[in-house]
DNA sequence: TATAAAATTGTAATGATTACAAAATTATGT
DNA sequence: ACATAATTTTGTAATCATTACAATTTTATA
C-alpha cells in the first residue's frame, strides 16, 4: 500500500502527520480511538498534537478514505478500510473485529420508502479468546 | 400497553416521572434523544430534572426494557422498542425509522471465533419525503 | 406518626470534541 | 534563491454532553 499516492489521489496533500496516522490506521486493524492513535504516535513524532489528529481524521473522512466506528455511545473508532464489512465487539475484552459479509442477503420489509446509500452492521457478544479464559 | 406493570415486572418501581418517560419513549417511536424527551416532558413535569432523565434511561437499559440507538458518533438516541428491527437514518432530515428485518438471513463468514449475542443494523440514505421536497 | 429507604433534583466536575489564533511549514511568483 | 502567500500544525481556551455527588423530597416501613 503507496500511502502517499493514496492521500494524493485522494486530494488530501501528504503530509508527515497524514502520512503517519493513515498508515497507523491502515496497519493496526483494531478500529482505534484518538487516543490510541495519538499515544501510539506520539513518540514517532514527539510534536503531534491531538488537534491534528482530530484534524486529520475529519479530513480523512470527508475525503472518503476513512469512516467511523459507532458501537457503544462513549467511544468513537475509525477505520481505514472501506470495503463493505462488518464488525463484531467482544463486551469481555472490548475488542473490535473486522467480519465478512454478504448484505446482499439482508430482506427488509417496507423499503419502498427509503432510498438506502449505506448499510451498517455491527454484531456483539464474546470472542473465542475471552470464552476460554475467562469461562 | 399498561406501563405501570410493565416497569413493575421488570423490577422497577413506577413512579410519575419513570412512567412519563416510558410512555414518552413508548408512544414517540422516532428515537428521541435525552434533550428531546426532557424538553417534551418538563412542561407535563415541572420538576424535572435531565438528570433524572439520565438516571432512568440508565435504569431502563440496566433492566432490559429500553435499548441505545447509536448512528451518529456525537448523539445518543433512545428505543423502546426491544423486539428485533433495525434502523433507517435519512441524512436529509435527520429522521430515525424503524425498519422490519429478518437477520436469519446474513451469512457471515469466519464466525466460529466468536458468540454473537446480538446483531445490529442500520442503514443510512434519504427517505422518501426528503427525495420528493428537496430534489 | 416517626424513621428508614429510595427517588429526584441542582450544582459542580469530568472528559471528549471543537474553535480559534499563533507558529511552523510548504508552495508560489519573481 | 528569496520574499510572500497559502496551508498545515499546534496549544490553549471554549463548548457540550454526561456523570458524580450531596441535599432535598418523596415513598415505604415499623
Amino acid at each position: 500500500m503507496d500511502f502517499v499516492n493514496h492521500l494524493s489521489t485522494n486530494n488530501i496533500k501528504p503530509s508527515l502527520q497524514r502520512i503517519k496516522i493513515f498508515e497507523y490506521l491502515y496497519d493496526n486493524r483494531e478500529h482505534p480511538t484518538v487516543d490510541t492513535i495519538y499515544s501510539d504516535l506520539v513518540s514517532d513524532i514527539p510534536t503531534l498534537s491531538k488537534t491534528t489528529v482530530y484534524n486529520t481524521l475529519k479530513l480523512f473522512i470527508d475525503n472518503g478514505i476513512t469512516s467511523t466506528v459507532t458501537i457503544e455511545d462513549n467511544e468513537v473508532r475509525y477505520d481505514a478500510i472501506m470495503e463493505e464489512h462488518a464488525h463484531f465487539k467482544c463486551d469481555a475484552c472490548g475488542n473490535v473485529y473486522d467480519i465478512e459479509i454478504d448484505m446482499s442477503d439482508l430482506k427488509f420489509k417496507k423499503m419502498n420508502a427509503f432510498k438506502v446509500e449505506k448499510t451498517n452492521i455491527y454484531l456483539k457478544g464474546k470472542c473465542n479468546k475471552c470464552l476460554i479464559t475467562k469461562n
